[in-house]
RNA sequence: UGGGGGAUCGUCUAAUGGCAGGACAUCAGACUCUGACUCUGAGUAUUGGGGUUCGAAUCCCUAUUCCCCAGCCA
């Protein structure tokens, strides 16, 4: 059933055997985002392995929003995620839930629970819950209020879903075990009172469930067949259990656990990447630096490096940290293959080819991808006048260095062999244009005497060339654990302050002048970059979403 | 000093009592109209200590160490 080159793991071993047991005939899996908050690179792992699960077994994935709290979410949320999950290539068909939508039948459950004796409200303030219950190695106390009569709790119940008690002053509790020495089976609320507005039932309910009451109902109702979460929520699958447990002729989900994506400089929680955006540290949600699924994709980042990337850290139960070096990898694995290239001159210095006729223009034709010949070629200009990088000209170059240098021959790629003759210097002794000669028998960029050339340059005809930003990023971090700080200083103390570097003046071929948002690219020798959301025909914007590996010494 | 889970190359991840393997990263070389790609090669790991066994990453004992749990958050 599983692919073969697919990586294997634990949870697939799980399937495997609960395929072959007969237990399942058809798995199904869901992936359970709050709308409180943008989705990032460890929600992808989870998109992946839900989806990838159910792609895999033949199966099939619900997208489900669990929408328990009001108070945290919004509709701007939602539709990020929808989007996101869309964007990543996921298809969840007509399975669109909410936990919203089962709050019907959620209600009528808990009112089952107060039946069997399992549940009871519960008079305590939030305060006195917390005291009552005791800590890891004392056990709690019981409430006062635990044996209320079953028609009593049910009145109560009824009174607190009729709106007749203010925020905070009852809660609906379940009836387990308050000397538990697992801290969630010490009587946890199963609903509480919330005099709020909510993003879909707006104002019909103002109870609304916990969590751990919610989630494995929402599994049940819909037949999920494993439950996958991470780590921190292992403690609670007892209580996941019990309450299924409790219930007549409701349908048992397995619950199961496994480590979430960590990532080397940067950070992963919603909270501390909220506080970025909150605080201006970055700009917004999107922002390329950010590990936002938004913000991947707005660097440059395709879904299919990022489901490789899912695929390949694998799915344990050990917590780890991958390296961002793989991700970069997956990345530069797929655009390799498919991103058409392009020149454009970072840092330009301008070269004039002496002997090169004045008002002439010359085109030569250059392959888009020669990793795929399909894709055809496209026309570069050409003329006297050229732009370079200008680390590709060093006066009194080592000898390792394989550009140019006074006396030396290149490539120009695509175009002709230069021989550089002498560096023009202004008034503070920088270098600001470079006289060079070339010659004619090498056009195309070939010669046929068979003489060798140490290296080939990325150009721009100044005539032609469109000027362009450029923003070159780096890790938002500059320390491979953000939150590994001195005394007295913060995680965002470790922000990278080289994380984002604006280059205005930058040349681009004319070919790239009419690119589309999210069209990628790979500049000749200097990395993948993608058409900004920013950029427009006058003022077209790139963003490097990464740089070629770059092995020169 | 409660409970729940972990610990394998630098990093991630395999092994299910039988040759510790792969990927990324690193280094070295070949190739090259991108110092890219590709190819070849190299080094590097079972947390420690005991035990069972012909044989242990795997089973047992013990120690160490890391993570999670005291929201009316998820």
């Amino acid at each position: 059933m599983t692919d073969e080159n697919k990586q294997t793991n634990f949870i697939r071993e799980i399937i495997d055997n609960d395929l072959e047991s007969g237990k399942h005939a058809k798995i199904i899996t869901r992936f359970p985002p709050e709308p409180n908050g943008y989705l990032h690179i460890g929600h992808a792992k989870s998109i992946c392995l839900n989806f990838g699960i159910a792609k895999d077994y033949d199966g099939i994935c619900n997208l489900r929003f669990d929408d328990t709290n009001p108070i945290k979410e919004e509709d701007e949320y939602v539709n990020s995620i929808i989007e996101d999950v869309k964007w990543l290539g996921f298809d969840w068909e007509d399975r669109l839930y909410y936990a919203s939508d089962y709050f019907d039948q959620l209600y009528e459950w808990a009112i089952q629970l107060i039946k069997n004796g399992n549940a009871f409200v519960c008079d305590l303030t939030a305060d006195e819950i917390n005291e009552y219950r005791g800590t890891p190695t004392k056990p709690g106390n019981e409430s006062p209020n635990r044996n209320r009569t079953v028609e009593e709790n049910l009145e109560l119940f009824d009174k607190m879903k009729n709106g007749e008690f203010p925020n905070g002053a009852k809660v609906l509790r379940a009836k387990i075990d308050m000397a538990s020495p697992n801290m969630n089976m010490r009587d946890p609320v199963v609903y509480r009172i919330l005099h709020a507005t909510h993003h879909r039932t707006g104002s019909k309910w103002c109870i609304y469930p916990m969590y751990d009451w919610a989630h494995g109902l929402e599994d049940s109702l819909e037949n999920i067949t494993h439950s996958l979460c991470t780590l921190e929520f292992e403690d609670h699958r007892p209580l996941y259990d019990w309450f299924i447990d409790q219930l007549d002729g409701v349908y048992h989900p397995r619950q199961i656990e496994f480590a979430r994506l960590n990532l080397n400089y940067t950070v992963m929680s919603k909270r501390k990447l909220l506080e970025l955006v909150e605080g201006g540290l970055v700009n917004g949600w999107d922002d390329p630096r950010m590990p936002t699924i938004s913000g991947l994709r707005r660097r440059g980042y395709t879904p299919a490096s990022i489901r490789e990337f899912a695929d390949r850290v694998g799915v344990a139960k050990r917590e780890a940290t991958s390296d961002i070096a793989l991700l970069e990898h997956c990345l530069r694995e797929d655009l390799n293959k498919r991103a058409h290239r392009r020149m454009a001159v970072l840092e330009p210095l301008k070269v004039i080819i002496t002997n090169y006729p004045k008002d002439q223009t010359e085109e030569f034709e250059a392959v888009n991808n020669p990793e795929n010949e399909n894709d055809g070629k496209r026309m570069i200009p050409f003329s006297r006048e050229i732009y370079i990088e200008k680390s590709d000209f060093m006066e009194d170059p080592p000898k390792k260095f394989f550009r140019l240098g006074i006396g030396r021959e290149v490539r120009l790629k695509h175009a002709y062999y230069i021989t550089c003759n002498e560096a023009i210097k202004n008034e503070n002794g920088e270098i600001v244009e470079l006289h060079c000669s070339y010659d004619p028998a090498t056009k195309g960029g070939w010669s046929d005497d068979g003489r060798k050339v140490k290296g080939t340059l990325h150009w721009v005809s100044v005539e032609h060339a469109v000027q362009a930003e450029v923003r070159l990023y780096d890790n938002l971090f500059s320390k491979e654990n953000p939150y590994e700080v001195e005394d007295g200083k913060d995680w965002k103390d470790n922000l990278n302050s080289e994380s984002l570097i604006v280059n205005k003046n930058c040349y681009i071929e004319p070919s790239l002048a009419n690119s589309n948002s999210e069209d990628n690219f790979q500049f000749l020798r200097l990395g993948y970059f993608t058409t900004d959301k920013d950029s427009t025909k006058d003022k077209p914007v790139f963003n490097r979403a990464v740089s070629l590996r770059d092995r020169k010494k």
